[in-house]
This record gives structure tokens, sequence and C-alpha cells, in this order.
DNA sequence: GTGAAAGCGCTAACAT
DNA sequence: ATGTTAGCGCTTTCAC
């Protein structure tokens, strides 16, 4: 039923190799004769089957992305950017993208052992990068191209492309040290995450060269999630004297905070200065709108997916390694 | 390198028939030979190579998905939530998701068109369905099974989940009728999608019931997103008198209303009533909190999955169509 | 410039 | 209970 190369050889009295070759654009083959086949393919709606084609070649032109969700669900629209960055770019190379959802942990090891061994795809796109992070050891050492959003110091030198957090949120804090404020608290990721070090470092560097002692009650952890960061914001507002901001890991946090906030009746902006991490689009439309470090994901989605392809195609000349620095939107959650 | 069925038949001084069935869990297979065989494979981290056996069995046991785009990104958390929805249950199932991001239109169905002929994908899952949908008409002609996520009315009987939009905003309009709201503004969708039509019907339901006349200057439609729906509620404030009450058609476009009408000094949910549909996680947390249509879209994707599964495997028994009930939740966007 | 033939790794019909 | 064999659709030597 469907049509193959051998319909289109018969139809045109040709053999397989000649249309084969017709149709990948090799120079041995009569001009005349490379029209007739690619008009004839046209018309028959031929397109190879890629089955046929990654089993002959043995590559899947597939790049894989396992993505991590935290409980049952992952809201952060951060995700979606992500993808759609690495999916354009993907799509443009004329590759496809193999997504597995699955939280971290032994599922999400057998998702890559899965995809790697039934050799499903060509590479991985990486995110949510752990200090120690196991999947860079494995594609090592499988030899499986990846490339990753985000450092990790497992291995120093595996091609990725980062964001600097550190200075993000070292210029975050200067902002608000700029506008009055001293006690400056700070809600976490969890700390196996490299974001969640660069960041937290970001923010001490910044107290630091303000010259203002770090209290370590206004340093917490929380989850990513605005339900987290409402949760671990409230116990903050509890001390005394309270924090006079608060400086959530990424949007979601803070808006979580934000809320927590409001419920004490304060006024965000005004009694409080509250700023995230990540630039999400609905940002600029909460109550107050959100001072954020803003980091283009869609766009490093895309380099990111570049630099695998140059990898998996093995071209030289690649950057290993690229570190973007992300851009402080000051906005009405921290000056009124 | 990478380890095949024929090395693991070799050191077992088996055939490659033997090994293939012992792994398949055919049944005639000595157990003793079949538990040397499991062994051995696993010693050996033999996989089956999904090229091979798919171009054997001309099947891919691989899901297709298109996300629409809108513009350049989408960060609709909605998409998150359906796929992760989607994703789940396909790895359940053993299926693998190919997903493409595609914006509506010529290139959309270049990649609905690459992904069928080049026999990528066992069938699609399909979300933000039109009335007027050309992939229906097109994947019934092609004969790929899909399952899609809302109603088309192209084929009413095509495979689908669909969520209750008209009943859902009509509870809502009766919601806002029931505090006193007669002037309620509706900000609806690209009349294309059947997500807007049936919302926007379940507002005229709504209306008629309470024996409210419509005023057309209260009807809009927008793009779904939160910079869209701030666009809009500026334009519908203006209006003498202003609507009481604003709809949008999601929780994005409402936070984009909800913005419009905080910088105009409106205190939302006293001064004004504002109210989505998605339920997404975020809106919880929004200043003000806000009232919603919830959709389980996770469990959606989920479901939307698993029927698909079905079909693709020729299971019978399945129902062709799910009619969902969206559920009200109020919260301060609407009563102070 | 074109064709014949081999073979990628697997499954399944058909022996034995 | 196990093995032999053919072939899925394609690419790629190699020969002409």
């Amino acid at each position: 039923m469907p049509v193959t190369i051998r319909d289109v050889a018969r139809r045109l009295n040709l053999s397989v190799t000649t249309v084969s070759r017709a149709l990948a654009g090799y120079d041995d083959v009569a001009e005349t004769t490379r029209q007739r086949v690619i008009t004839a393919a046209r018309e028959m709606g031929y397109m190879p089957q890629y089955a046929a084609r990654q089993l002959r070649r043995q590559r899947t032109e597939t790049i894989g992305i396992v993505f991590p969700t935290m409980g049952t669900r992952f809201s952060d629209p951060f995700f979606g950017e992500f993808m759609a960055g690495v999916g354009d770019e993907a799509s443009r190379r004329n590759y496809d993208l193999l997504v597995s959802v699955a939280p971290a942990g032994k599922s999400e090891q057998d998702n890559y052992q899965r995809l790697v061994n039934s050799r499903r795809v060509d590479g991985f796109v990486l995110a949510r990068m752990r200090i120690e992070d196991w999947r860079i050891r494995y594609l090592l050492h499988e030899e499986i191209p990846f490339v990753s959003f985000g450092r990790s110091e497992t291995d120093e030198k595996a091609p990725h492309i980062g964001v600097d957090g550190c200075a993000g949120i070292c210029e975050l804090v200067r902002h608000l040290v700029s506008l009055g404020n001293r006690r400056i608290a700070f809600i976490g990721a969890p700390p196996v995450l490299t974001l969640s070090r660069d960041r937290e470092e970001g923010y001490r560097k910044g107290m630091r060269e303000a010259g203002i002692d770090v209290d370590p009650d206004l340093m917490s952890v929380s989850d990513l999630t605005s339900a987290g960061g409402y949760e671990t914001a409230k116990k903050l507002l509890d001390y005394d004297p309270p924090p006079t901001a608060i400086i959530g890991v990424n949007d979601l946090t803070a808006l979580g905070v934000i809320r927590a906030a409001q419920e004490r009746g304060l006024s965000v902006g005004e009694d409080i200065a509250i700023a995230g991490f990540d630039g999400i689009e609905t940002g600029k439309h909460w109550h107050p709108p959100l001072t954020t470090v803003y980091q283009p994901v869609y766009e490093i989605g895309r380099r990111v997916c570049d630099m695998l392809v140059a990898i998996i195609e093995g071209k030289e000349t690649i950057q290993i390694e690229t570190l973007i620095q992300p851009k402080l939107i000051i906005r009405q959650s921290t000056v009124p």
C-alpha cells in the first residue's frame, strides 16, 4: 500500500539504485534522469521509510529529550519554551524529537538506557543538570552525543550552554541593595541542581560585595514550584525582623512568595521587594509585574540543538562551552 | 559494537529465532532455554534495535504529536501538562512520543505528511481542534489512527475526548449572575477553534437563561495569550458603562484582563469580577487567585493516549467519544 | 550514468 | 523445542 522506492523505480524503468541516488543528490546521475525521478517521486507521494533508512545507515536522525517531572505534573512554562526551541531547530535540520517524561530516579535511568540500547536516538538534549550527574558519565561512557542546558561538575568539558546564574542573581542583589534592602532572603532549589548552586553563589557574592553578612535563617530551599515558594515564604515572613526583600530561585517560586506576602497584607514592591529568575512570559502580567533575571530559554533551546546536531554529524570547530549572560528586568515587584 | 540478537544467539549456541522467541515470550521454547536467553541478554545488555524491528513489523510503537505554536513561542502551561499526560501513558504502554512543534498552516501540514509518509508513527494525538479541521479528513483518508483532545465538526464520530466548555462557561455565567453581574463580557479565541465556539455558546446560553440580552460590544476575540487578553480588556473597559465582569476564554487571557483592570485602579473581585478557563496551577497564586473552569488536562492527556493505543492495537470495545464535565473553581477574582 | 547484489537486525512462516 | 530461510525498504559498494 505505501509507496516504496521500488514502485518509483518500476514506473520509470530504472533500478532502485539510480532512484536512490537521484533523490540523495549524487552527481553521478544524469540531470534529466534526476528530474524524472524527482517528478515521479513527488507525484507518487514517495517518501523514504525511516525504519529502513535507519537500519541501513545506523543513524536515526532523531534527538532524545527526557523531561524531568517533579511530582505528577510539570506546568513550568520553562519546559514549553525550551522544547519549542529545541523542536524548531531540530526540524530545521531535519531531525525529529523523541520526548519522554520521567521523574528523576530509577525510571529516568531506564528511559535513557532504553533509548540508547535500542538505538532510537542519535543524541540527547539534557536539561536541569545536577552537580553530580550520572547522565553525563553514562552518555560519555556509551559514546552517545549530548548537549546540556546548564553545566555539571561531573565533567566540566561536557558540551553545554550555560547561563551565568551567579552573575544574574548578583546583579539582582545589587539592585535590591541599591533600593535600601539589607535583609534579603533567598529561596533556593534542591541543592543537587547546578542552577541552585550557581544562583545561591550569586546571592552570597552580591551580599558580600554589599558588605552584608548572610543570615542563615534567610536562606531556604524549595522545589521550584509556586506552591513551594508560597509555603517557604510564609516561614520567612515569620522571622523577626522579617526580610525586606525575597529572591526566588525561579519565577514560579517568586509567584508563591508574592502571594504569601500579599496574604499578610503587604504591598509587594512597597513593603517588600520580590524577584525571580527565568523571565517567563506571564511574569510581566502578574500583580505586581515581576522583577526577574531573564534568560532566553527558547533561543538556548535552539542553540543546544544546533550544537548537538553539529556533534552528531561530526562537524569540527564547534565551541563546546558557552556562557550566556542573563539580563535583569526590573518591574514593579521591587520598585513601586 | 552494539550487541545484536546474533551475538546473544552465538554465545548460547542457539539460533537467532529461538532467542527472538524466547525474548518475545512465545511458549514454544523450553523454560530452561528461555531463562538462559534472558540471563544472557541482560548480561550482555542486549536490547532489540528498533529500526530493524520496525522495518520488519511495519509498526513503530511511536505516537506523533504536533504542537501548535502561536507566534514564536508557546508558554501556555496547558501544553506541558497535556504532554506530560500523554507521555506518561505512552511510556506505560511502551510507546514513544515523537513531538514536532509547528505553527498552524503550511508547515503544520508538512509535518503531518512527513511523519505519515515516512511511516515514523503509528498514530497521532491531536489538540487544539478546529471546527473545520483538515487533519481529521487527512488522517481518515490515510487511515492513520488518531485521537483528539476536543471535538471537530469535520467528522463528529472521530475518536476524541472533549470537555463540555459550553456547560462550564454556562455555570460560570450563572455564578457571575448570582453575584449581581449583568454586564458580563466575554473574550473569546479565534473562531476557527472548537473550544472558542463551545465556550462562547456557554456564554450565550448562560446569559439567555438569566434573561440578559447579550451586548455585542461585550464580545471580543483574542489569541489565548495574556498579552492578547490585556489589550482586549483595555478596550472593553473603555465602554460606558464598562462591564462588571469579564470572562477570559482561558486562564492566560484572564491574567491579561486582571492586569488591565488593575492598571485602571480597579480592585479585581470587588470592583470587577474576572474568570478564566483551564485551571492551570499558577492561577491559584495570582493576585487575586483566579476563579476558573477547571479541566483535568493531565488526566485527559493520559486518556487520549490510552484510547489511541487501543485503536492502534485494534482493541474493540473502546468508547469513541467522551465528554468530560469541567468543574467551576471559585476564588477571589470573582468573590472578595 | 546505470544496474546487480549484499546486507543492516529483526521477525515469522515454514521446516524438522 | 529448535533451526532454516526469506524478506521488510533502503543505501552502498562494486561492476559494467
